[in-house]
Formats: structure tokens, C-alpha cells, sequence
DNA sequence: TCGGGGGTCGAACGACCGTTTGACTGAGCA
DNA sequence: TGCTCAGTCAAACGGTCGTTCGACCCCCGA
């Protein structure tokens, strides 16, 4: 048939090949997929068309429909994939950081495998660093289903809060939980418009482009505050 | 002549009646108000129509156009009555807190004049309780107009990195900046769909309802990261 | 060489949106 | 009593949106 999108689609790449796929037919998907992250983390979801997305991407406009089914299914695509990779690398650190330790890595690595991903794909070098925008900005302006996945699959951040409640035995365990989510908080605050505005209170005193020097600072923020 | 939005608007409550109005004659522009509030709220701005704040106001569909301008007009107005009282009142506890130290308040109570407004408003007994959903939501879907107004007017921000400035005059100044930075985090992420998650993933141990036991948290881990 | 199907294209559909219009209402005042 | 005008109302306008349709192209296997 046509549409891969209607009844059962065929041949459905599954995840997978996701990656390797952007070889040459699927050109027009890969470019679909760039631009419509892109226009996503700069101007929002429903501020942007799927007219905006196929002109930016240089494709016809019905290709969003035909690759993805639906704008929804777009938007959930990129966040499904950026996701996965961001918990994968956030998960591996963690794992990482386990060996080193015998299984029970120290408070401040384990904070670094939830800080240290998201910032290194920041770094203005960095090709994902729109990534991390879409990433944020997806959390609270994504679909209502989106947001039912998000509300109910907490599966990567298990185990961070066990990690976590290990590192810090003698600490009320919905204290950890409740520190957890204040670190949560301050990489979700890590936003292009956020960094603007702290720019001009310290009146150029701060600058968002080094970003080791924000993760230095971010971890020993957390980490007092985990120890207090 | 019949409509204030256009062309210089005659009897412009302008900012200070807006709260003694709501007496009888224009009621609907404050069902208008609360309706929209209520809505933007829980589902976004873009995802509520016109045609939907009217319905649940039980008010004409142009009540909107004539009473705010434009729907856009609607939203800022909300916004900035709302953050208006939120600075305020923050401002005054600040200034109480300095008052009682003799202009240099002790780190810990900076921070409370920072964390316990929203927090107050936050109690689910408080019927303002939906308008810090409301301030969080349009701090990041507002419009760009309001994003430009949010990235520039920080003036409400000055006294506070002055104050903490002052508190912790060893540390370095930027360092002050950043940490603010993480402690508006903090506070962003106090939305509703975040503390669902965080219910889920503490298997029911931590409740959003008790704001005073929140907002010690939220002092003792920022207090913690500030003094390190 | 021929047929089939994945992919692309222009064009349009139908729904919903924010906004505007002009008529109407009722209270306040001369 | 008659005029004025802020406010309300039903209705519609113009535009944009996501999506769908059917024709078309071209590569690939038989």
C-alpha cells in the first residue's frame, strides 16, 4: 500500500533501524524529523505548523502525515527516541559509575550521571544541543497522551532513587525522594530563555556557553544539599 | 463609544480597580478572568479556545474581545496581575525579613521570601492555588511578547540577588547568580504533573499537600547548597 | 521488457480558530 | 419622556490548521 501509517503498517522499522535508515530513500523522513525538532524546541508545539515544518525541511507537505501519521505521532517520535538516548547515556554513567564504586557509587557520581548528559548534548559544539530544548520544552507542552507516558513510566529514574537512598542510608527515604525531584527541577530550568534572563540580572557575569563550569556548579549545589 | 480596546480606550480601570470592579456591572469580565485562568491553567494556552473560556464563564463569545482586546490581551493581563501579587509579596517578606536583621537578612530567610508565596498559594485550601499552576504554565507557553517582557524586567530579581549577594560575601558573585538560578528552578518545577511523578515513583510517599513541610525542604536543601 | 508498489506531489476538504459586525437592551440623566 | 452609551448578543467573516485524496514518478524484481 501507500500510507505506512494506516492499518498495520508495513515494514514499521521499529525502533531499530531508526537510526541507519536515513541512507538515501528516507531522506525526506531524517529531514522531516531534524527540522520539526528543531522548529519544536525553538517555537513550541502548536506554534508551529506542519506547513512551517515541510517548508524548513524542503519537503511536501503531506510527508509529515505519510512518515509519521500524524503530527501527534511526529512529536512523539522525536521525544520517544530523544528520550530513550538521553536515559540510555544517563543509565550508563549510573551503570559506570557502579562498577568503579562495587555497586554503590558515591552521592556525587551518581548525581553527575543525572546532570552531566543533558549538559555535555548543551555545549554549543554540540549537534544535540537542540535536543535538550526539545526535551524540556516537550515535558509540558506535549500531548495529553505524552504526558500519561511521562506521568506513569518512571522506570529510568528507579534507578537513580535507589542509587540515591543507598548513598544517603541514614536520610528519610521521602527526603531523598523529594531531593530528587529539586535536582529534577534544576536541569529542567536549564532553558535558551532561562539563561537569557540570568544573563542580564548578573549583567553578563554569567555565561551559558561553559558548560563544565555549569555542571561543576550544579554539582556542588545538589550535592551540599543532599548532605545537609 | 462601544468597544475600550480600541482607539484609547475611555475609563481604563488601569491596574488598581481591577480588584474593587468585579461589583456588579462588569462581573463578566471577572468570570472572563477566572474562567481563563482556571483553564490556561490546566491545559495550556493554545490548547483553550476562546470559544471555551466564554462557555465556562457562561458569557458571550466576544466578552473577550471586548473586555481584554484579544485573547492575547486576555493572557497577559492574567499574567501580569498574577506575578504582580507574587513579587510583591515576596518583596514584603523580603523587606520584613531585612527589617528585622537590620537590612542584612541571614541566608535562610532570603530564601523563605523566595519559596513560601508561591507555596502559601500553593495549599490545596488556597483559592489561588491555580494561579501559581497558571504563572508556571505561561512562564514557558506565553507569548512572545511576554517572553520578551519576562527575559528583560528582572527588577523583581535585583533585590533578591542584592540580598543573597550580601548574605554570602565570600562567595564569588556569579556564583550567587547561578545558584539563584537553580533555586528558581527548584520552585518552576512545582507543577502539578510533576508531583504526580513524583508520587509514582515514591510509591505514594511523598503528598503535595502538606506546603509547609515543602517548603522546609526546599530551605534546607537550597540553604545547604548556598553555604557550600 | 513489463508490472507493481513505495514514495512524492499538487490540490483540496472540512473543521476550528480569533475576531468583527451591527442590532439590541436597559439603566442613568436631562 | 427621550437620548446616550456601556454592555451583551447572535451571526458571520476570513484565515489557518491537520489531514486526505488521487494522480504521478521511478526504482526494482520477475
Amino acid at each position: 500500500m501507500e500510507h505506512p501509517h494506516r492499518k498495520l503498517r508495513p515494514r514499521e522499522p521499529s525502533d531499530l533501524e531508526d537510526e541507519v535508515e536515513a541512507t538515501r530513500e528516507a531522506a525526506t523522513k531524517a529531514q522531516v524529523f531534524a527540522a520539526a525538532e528543531r522548529l519544536f524546541a525553538l517555537h513550541g508545539f502548536q506554534n508551529v505548523s506542519v506547513r512551517d515544518i515541510t517548508a524548513e525541511a524542503g519537503v511536501n507537505l503531506a510527508s509529515v502525515n505519510y512518515h509519521f501519521g500524524s503530527k501527534d505521532g511526529l512529536l512523539f517520535e522525536i521525544f520517544r527516541r530523544r528520550t530513550g538516548e538521553l536515559n540510555r547515556e544517563r543509565a550508563r554513567m549510573l551503570h559506570e559509575a557502579a562498577d568503579r564504586d562495587g555497586g554503590a557509587p558515591p552521592l556525587r557520581e551518581i548525581l553527575r550521571a543525572l546532570f552531566e548528559p543533558p549538559l555535555r548534548w548543551s555545549d554549543p559544539r554540540n549537534e544535540r544541543r537542540i535536543s535538550v530544548q526539545f526535551i524540556i520544552r516537550a515535558r509540558s507542552e506535549g500531548t495529553e497522551a505524552m504526558r500519561e507516558v511521562l506521568r506513569s513510566d518512571v522506570s529510568h529514574l528507579r534507578r537513580f532513587a535507589d542509587a540515591l537512598l543507598t548513598a544517603r542510608p541514614g536520610l528519610a527515604p521521602e527526603d531523598v525522594y523529594w531531593r530528587l525531584h529539586f535536582c529534577l527541577g534544576m536541569t529542567h530550568n536549564n532553558r535558551f530563555a532561562e539563561f537569557e534572563r540570568l544573563h542580564v540580572l548578573s549583567q553578563g557575569l554569567t555565561s551559558e556557553t561553559d558548560m563544565e563550569a555549569l555542571l561543576e556548579r550544579m554539582l556542588d549545589f545538589a550535592e551540599a544539599g543532599f548532605v545537609a
